[in-house]
RNA sequence: UCCCGAAUAGCUCAGUCGGUUAGAGCAUCUGACUGUUAAUCAGAGGGUCGCUGGUUCGAGCCCAGCUUCGGGAGCCA
């Protein structure tokens, strides 16, 4: 449908045959007996080439034709003489549908960093990388649909404008039509929410997690894959404002259930990104071998590929929260005191902890199961105490991947009803608050589980990009969100 | 939010001990050469040294504050 692209010019037409080009302008190179044009219209990470012969193009349409321009270029498709390309366009007709001041088009045709790039994400999309970032990000959600589609799931469409606060996923954006300028205050003097739009407080929502297990209680099996806000002012490679998250949730699925299903699922996506983004993933690789050649032979990494032909072969280990202390403990760095936190049971995991269990001791991702009650979430299922573990558990578990840290988090539910409330107030939830989703609990209530899957954290992962900015289009982040 | 670092040409960076006219490579433009591949060679143009204030005879350089960016930490996905 629509104009033919480059794509499929490259892979599908016949050599003799007129095909119509349409794409930006990477280069230009003039010499005595031809004129070179590479044209890339993003289809694919590859340029094709229009030959033209000096004089068959008029001097003014010659010099329009500049390093981010757009064109369109007709001609025959033949056979390449020069090396470098096995076909090319012999021009016959050209026509230039925009022009770039090469004197103000800030896309040069040269290496840029990434974070000169992110200056200008607006035209960022139209550089090799952050193509084929976007195509990768692509095929990453369609495998996302199709996994659970294929799976018997389906695909719930959670709201963003949420009037829950209780999850404590994090900081959230306030969502109001009430004039800042002067704000309705009731009797107390406190704000007026009730003049708000929704008579009440709204704001974007942390996770579609609460209105997915209603889902899960009546299809069994649904996904959710949107928009997530997070107001933290966090400032780290790791974390965006508004970010895509994954969540499916599951009836009848036990914590065994779950870590299978967060297994396969990851697996199925980068197996799909690896067989229908192999030009992209290799150019990415290639990229990353380029940087890495500063550095001494044992710190680079594996390379792009075989990193995530790894991560498809080898099982993910899984382990309890309590054994991932006891290695801690017994770990060189905690013995000769190198690490900044303290490892006891009943911390949170650090950073640098979760380094060392998944890139040092099992150097490959790992699933971390049946953390303390006390660091998780409210709606977690609560273990029945056992003698192994010096304090009360909950049915957790993370993903955690090398480099990237927590992808996946996740949980059984708890699904009694008298539980889940004196959990509530334990931790200073008002349970009528959240009436609906306790509902659940009350009326035909079943062992269910599910997870998050931080979309960019995957992309990053797939790409090799150290930045999580760079595999989103537009990020936002704190202070930042131009465009 | 905390710790560390950075901000000089369109981009990437150098700039000595505080001293006269601020440098390079790439990009751009002009010319030469060439079935070229981020072409090559020669030349030219291009600067409010992030902002505000201070120290000093004199500040790109020293000091303070601010802003933005980067790395790390926390929070998490």
């Amino acid at each position: 449908m629509g104009p033919i692209q480059i794509k499929q010019i490259l892979a599908e037409a016949k050599v003799g045959s007129e095909v119509v080009v349409k794409g930006w302008v990477r280069t230009k190179r003039e010499s005595k007996n031809a004129i070179f044009i590479a044209i890339n219209d993003g289809s694919t990470i590859n340029n094709i080439q229009a030959v033209a012969e000096p004089g068959q193009i008029n001097e003014e349409t010659l010099k329009l034709i500049t390093t981010g321009s757009c064109v369109k270029v007709t001609g025959n498709l033949v056979e390449s003489v020069g090396s470098g390309q096995s076909v090319e366009v012999k021009l016959t007709d050209v026509f230039v549908y925009g022009t770039a001041d090469p004197e103000v088009y800030p896309l040069q045709p040269k290496k840029h960093s990434l974070e000169f790039l992110r200056e200008i994400a607006h035209l960022r999309p139209r550089t090799n990388t952050f193509s084929a970032i976007l195509r990768i990000r692509h095929a990453l959600a369609f495998a996302v649909h199709k996994y659970y589609n294929d799976n018997g799931f389906y695909y719930l469409h959670t709201p963003i404008i949420t009037a829950s606060d209780a999850e404590g996923a994090g900081e959230m954006f306030r969502v109001t039509t009430l004039d800042l300028e002067k704000l309705p205050r009731n009797e107390e003097g406190k704000i007026d929410f009730k003049e708000d739009f929704f008579g009440r407080e709204t704001n974007l929502t942390v996770s579609g997690q609460l209105e997915g297990e209603l889902g899960a209680m009546a299809l069994s099996k649904i996904y959710t894959f949107g928009p997530t806000f997070r107001a933290e002012n966090s400032n780290t490679t790791r974390h965006l404002a508004e970010f895509w998250m994954i969540e499916p949730e599951m009836a009848f699925f036990e914590l065994e259930d779950n870590m299978n299903l967060a297994e396969d699922f990851v697996k199925y996506v980068i197996r799909y990104a690896v067989e229908n983004c192999q030009e992209d993933l290799i150019f990415l690789q290639k990229r990353l071998e380029e940087e890495e050649k500063s550095k001494p032979q044992n710190e680079r990494s594996m390379p792009l590929l075989e990193k995530l032909r790894f991560v498809m072969d080898n099982s993910f280990e899984r382990i309890t929260y309590t054994e991932a202390i006891d290695i801690l403990l017994k770990s060189k760095p905690h013995k000769e005191k190198k690490f900044q936190y303290p490892v006891e049971w009943g911390i949170d995991l650090q950073s640098e902890h979760e380094r060392f269990l998944v890139e040092k001791h099992f150097k490959k991702p790992i699933i971390l199961t049946n953390y303390p009650r006390a660091i998780k979430s409210f709606y977690m299922k609560q273990n029945e105490p056992n003698e192994l573990e010096p304090g009360p558990t909950v049915r957790a578990m993370d993903v955690l991947f090398p480099g990237i840290g927590e992808i996946i988090g996740g949980s059984q539910r708890e699904e009694n009803y008298d539980k889940l409330v004196t959990r509530m107030h334990e931790v200073g939830i008002e349970p009528e608050s959240m009436w609906w989703f306790l509902e659940t609990r009350k009326f035909g209530t079943a062992p269910h589980s599910g997870f998050g899957l931080g979309f960019e954290r995957l992309i990053l992962f797939v790409t090799g990009m150290t930045n999580i900015r760079d595999v989103i289009p537009f990020p936002r982040t704190p202070k930042s969100a131009e465009f």
